[in-house]
DNA sequence: ACGATTTGACCACG
DNA sequence: CGTGGTCAAATCGT
């Protein structure tokens, strides 16, 4: 279906995931050792979240700077239909981030949590893809009306991997955010983030044959505790997903604390253009928040010209 | 009893 | 007209 399609930008992307991985691999080395050196893992997981959170920009600006509706906003165009609530598809102008995780765990059946309940409503057999498709949408639709929902797929060559696709943002409040920050922030806990990282941290390209990894991490470690990880990062509310549209100026800022999207709808359009064709996918799932709690110090003008 | 999931049907969109 | 997104009744789990 559609993908993320990014042209020279995504160059800088990979280049940027390039560097990440290199810092990962790093700050593999430093685990286990002496106070200084944890220190340097600090710094390390810092500059990592930094360069994420700039890559994470870089896709979801493209990706949710197009258009996003303007829920009740009835101040600009008169093209768009005045959605009534029916229950057909509203694909048109819909948020997409499209995301490829690992199976959470051992148990191999469903994708790791990303910090949000969701809801099955449908699943479909979908042509061509050999497993069903599974639709979701966010527990609070009612409650609170928000509209996110999701689409997960197996894929059709690794069972344990999973694309996810979620439209539209979550509006909802989750509560907890504050909470779970702290297992980013005391060493014993980095080797299970890392775990994660290197399971699930993956930039893919699109091409004719579907997904082709192009920068995959460099080391893999058996067993990994991820779901734990994942989920304290998304409910720290630095999913790649929530982050708000940006120009480049904001690039390293911290979207720490708001998941009140929705009225940045009239902000820019990304700094890059979407072509087809030369797709490059991302997808980092949740994870590479997780070494997200980090202090503002370091400076991330060493890394790019 | 209530909320979540399953599943077949409906129907917009391409 | 086929495909895929959503609805809603039936079913399941707690």
């Amino acid at each position: 279906m559609e993908s993320v399609v990014i042209d020279g930008n995504g160059e800088r992307v990979v280049t940027e995931l390039s560097q990440i991985m290199e810092l990962v691999r790093q700050l593999e080395g430093y685990l286990g050792g002496s106070q200084t050196q944890e220190e340097e893992c600090r710094r390390l997981a810092s500059q990592i979240s930094s360069l994420t959170e700039r890559s994470i920009t870089l896709i979801t600006c493209l990706d949710s700077g197009g258009r996003k509706r303007s829920a009740a906003s009835p101040l600009s165009d008169a093209s768009d239909a005045p959605f009534k609530p029916t229950k057909k598809r509203r694909s048109a102008n819909k948020v997409k981030n499209q995301v490829r995780v690992s199976a959470g765990g051992g148990g191999g059946d469903i994708p790791a949590d990303d910090g949000h309940s969701w809801r099955k409503y449908g699943q479909k057999e979908i042509l061509g893809a050999k497993y069903p498709r599974a639709y979701y949408r966010c527990t609070h639709r009612h409650s609170q009306g928000c509209a996110a929902t999701k689409q997960v797929q197996r894929a059709d060559e690794d069972p344990t991997l999973f694309d996810i696709v979620y439209l539209d943002d979550h509006t909802c409040v989750q509560n907890g955010a504050a909470a779970v920050a702290p297992a980013a922030e005391h060493n014993p806990n980095a080797h299970n983030l890392l775990q994660s990282m290197s399971s699930n941290l993956t930039v893919k390209t699109e091409g004719a044959q579907g997904w082709v990894a192009a920068a995959a991490a460099p080391f893999c470690l058996p067993s990994t505790p991820a779901s734990a990880c994942l989920q304290a990062a998304a409910a720290a509310e630095l999913s790649p997903f929530s982050a708000p549209s940006t120009t480049s100026e904001n690039w390293g800022v911290s979207p720490a604390t708001s998941d009140s999207n929705q009225h940045a709808a009239a902000s820019s359009f990304p700094p890059f253009e979407v072509v087809a064709g030369g797709d490059l996918q991302f997808e980092f799932g949740e994870v590479v928040s997780a070494l997200a709690d980090v202090p503002d110090d370091f400076d991330i003008s060493s890394f790019f010209a």
